[in-house]
DNA sequence: GAGATTGCTGTGAGCAATCTGAGAGCGGGT
DNA sequence: ACCCGCTCTCAGATTGCTCACAGCAATCTC
């Protein structure tokens, strides 16, 4: 994560402002806009190294916005934020070269996975590593496949977002709320026993394959992903 | 903790004064506000390290205030304060970026630990060390983890306070109201007989794992955890 | 040493946090 | 339209924590 510059642009404020934020937690070089003209002037200055793009801008949509980039010779690529009804061949027109596409509501650990993706796929010279491996426990983000000590487990994304959370944070304990606001669609409205629900899940496929519980709990604290190595 | 300046914003007179005390108690310089207005007028001109902001304020609510901030550049981090029924519904996203919350009735000791979380996670400039070890035991905050003599023991998360509260105060008497104030939740109306018993406890998992007790009684005045080298 | 004071710790009731199974609702695929 | 898998809710079971209390131990006072 060496000084990657992300362009962010969004009308909306708060999700505006949540990207920014969580984004730059996560270590990116942040600049946000709310609008096309903006964007375009931001992404000639800034040279950003990824756009954050929402299609439907007050000024003019996303597409309008690549394409004028592109003209300038910036070909940052784009990963492009559409709301759910978007048409779906609107979508696929979009997504061409390293493009890519999520549809809002989105969830911040969701963006930074996908961030990491297209970056893995356009500049080969970072060493973002596509495989996350700790303890007992193997994620190909590419193919999306999690192995338990070599063998391949089959999990739902929510169980599989999950997993990746926990195991991107090892041995720290990540609070109910924290694995909320990471994990689940940012406009989630439930309850927090939800996640209970799905470590539980989680465990019933993961324990049976290892030789000790990964997921402990800490209680009146949250959950904690534990790998073998020190303590 | 060199001069970390801490913005205090709460309209309760007794918490705010509370909060303003104990931490200036524990080495912050702090400024104290009571309502949203203030708030942002302090935060632009004292330029804080660290927010600690009651959602439920009499002019504008806690994000309001965050939202103003950011818009004008304010970009240190925010401990919100709400009240424990409220919990459930307004969290979502109060844990990204360097943000947290806290739940009223809060301990001190807690709020002081969080504080050095949040400091810890956003600057790594500073020196914050996660891992408090004091004589034969080790406490890994980031993993809630308590070693003795590097044997993980497991701990009640008030046995774990307790310790934490006497080890960042070694070789130093401490009453047991001042354990009472500053361990427990503010509102507990119990006897200080509470103490007791889980000193009781602690020496009863500790002991058995040392070379000597640890946690000494000074009758009549109260406890010191006693650290091998000096003090 | 006796009685008073202070501290220690086992017991147990009540409660809070967590786990998990069952099922409703939704949506995609055939 | 039907099936199937996924998400999410709910409620009962379970775990284990908190706290009060009471009797005992240690220490102090005279």
């Amino acid at each position: 994560m060496e000084n990657v510059k992300v362009l962010v642009v969004d009308d909306e404020p708060n999700i505006r402002d949540l990207l920014a934020t969580s984004l730059r937690f996560a270590g990116f070089s942040v600049h946000a806009v709310g609008n096309g003209a903006d964007a375009v002037h931001a992404a000639e200055k800034g040279e950003p190294d990824i756009i954050l793009l929402d299609v439907m801008l007050p000024d003019m949509n996303g597409f309008s916005v690549t394409k004028k980039l592109r003209s300038m010779g910036i070909m940052a690529p784009v990963l492009f934020l559409t709301a759910r009804d978007e048409t779906e061949d609107k979508i696929t027109g979009l997504t061409v070269g390293g493009d890519d596409y999520m549809t809002k509501p989105f969830s911040l650990d969701e963006i930074v996975a996908r961030i990491h993706a297209i970056l893995r796929r356009t500049k080969q010279a970072t060493i973002e590593e596509s495989v996350l491996e700790v303890g007992e426990i193997k994620i190909n983000q590419d193919a999306h496949e999690v192995f338990v000590n070599d063998e391949l487990i089959d999990l739902s994304p929510t169980e599989y977002k999950l997993l990746r959370f926990l195991m991107s944070n090892p041995n720290r304990v990540l609070t109910k709320a924290q694995i909320l606001d990471h994990v689940w669609e940012y406009d989630f409205n439930g309850e927090m026993g939800i996640v209970e629900s799905y470590v539980s899940y989680l465990r019933k496929k993961l324990d049976p394959l290892t030789t000790e519980p990964l997921i402990q709990t800490k209680r009146g604290v949250g959950y904690m992903y534990k790998s073998a190595k020190n303590g």
